[in-house]
DNA sequence: CCGGACTCCTGGTTGC
DNA sequence: TGCAACCAGGAGTCCG
């Protein structure tokens, strides 16, 4: 599933190839990507072709790229009376955002868009999502309560920055989430107070700091919620580390699959295995409709 | 505010 | 060997 890192990643591998790039064309294979497009897949298709992209940008999961006009002389419409609008690429469970030359194909692509670029030519995505949670969209930009000058897509609005955000404000979450009366893995995948944190790393950074996952919020120590907090931006910036280096530079291959934190780690999908770090069997729960990977002895209640 | 149930979905795996 | 049942879960919605 990709979470941050791996969105990091794709976000990272577009920007080069697709910043400045006008849409030829776009087409839709399987109208059931464009479940959070507010509109038929006609209205998609006209709202995106003949606009060009401008760089990509990230929050929690959710990636988009801002759209302006594509006229190249005279003053731009994208900053007059023209509402802004950004596709909007979630990736859900298996998706891929795939930049390919215009003869290339991909199994279960469901939408296309083919793209000329100023220096690299013509060009083409292949949006491919075995599984149809992801999606792509046209949506408004709005502004941020925080940060006026900040446009994000209206479906993103309600997202909380991500810890890898420098305005993320740390003190403001721990304070949140001691008032917040539920318990602590629930809280790290609620996107609302936190953004791009998934199963996995969530699963990563509780057994780093030694916390249960049915830990209460409210009697997690503060020092506790630091160092948890510490944690998860210690292990997205290890798999982003790890995941950014993996690109075919032939193709500026952007797969959402590739650089997987799959071989460093520690507890999630470890059931049966020795826990790395004292060596007794690491244990699968079933919780929040989704597996729940922990040391017994290590991460306790407390 | 909170949590549980449900929905979307398909291909790999398991079980009989 | 064949097929059905099961499983994985991000995010939104609805309801108690």
């Amino acid at each position: 599933m990709p979470e941050l890192p791996e969105v990091e990643v794709v976000r990272a591998g577009l920007e080069p190839a697709v910043t400045g790039a006008v849409v030829a064309s776009v087409t839709v294979y399987d109208e059931r990507s464009l479940r959070r497009h507010a509109g038929p897949s006609e209205d998609f298709i006209d709202r995106l072709t003949g606009r060009r992209m401008l760089a990509p940008e990230r929050r929690g999961k959710f990636l988009w790229i801002p759209l302006s006009e594509a006229l190249e002389d005279g003053p731009s419409r994208s900053s007059g009376s023209q509402t802004p609008e950004a596709l909007v690429v979630h990736l859900g469970m298996s998706g891929q955002v795939l930049l390919r030359d215009r003869e290339t194909d991909d199994l279960r692509t469901r939408i296309r868009i083919e793209l000329d670029h100023p220096d690299h030519g013509p060009l083409r995505l292949n949006f491919v999502d075995q599984r149809i949670f992801g999606s792509m969209a046209i949506d408004t930009l709005v502004q941020t309560r925080d940060h006026p000058l900040q446009l994000v897509p209206t479906a993103v609005a309600h997202i909380a920055r991500d810890p890898l955000d420098e305005r993320f404000d740390d003190a403001a979450f721990l304070t949140r989430l001691a008032k917040k009366n539920t318990t602590i893995k629930r809280a790290l995948l609620d996107q609302t107070l936190i953004s791009g944190v998934g199963n996995i790393y969530a699963d990563e950074s509780l057994w780093a700091s030694k916390i249960h996952y049915d830990q209460s919020t409210a009697t997690l120590t503060r020092p506790r919620a630091k160092l948890l907090l510490a944690e998860v931006r210690a292990v997205l910036t290890k798999a982003l580390a790890e995941g950014g280096t993996s690109f075919d530079e032939q193709y500026l291959n952007v797969n959402g699959q590739s650089g997987y934190f799959a071989h460093s780690l520690n507890a999630y999908g470890q059931q049966g295995e020795p826990c790395p770090r004292c060596g007794r069997p690491i244990v699968r729960e079933s919780f929040m409709n989704r597996g729940s990977h922990f040391c017994p002895w290590c991460q306790r209640v407390r």
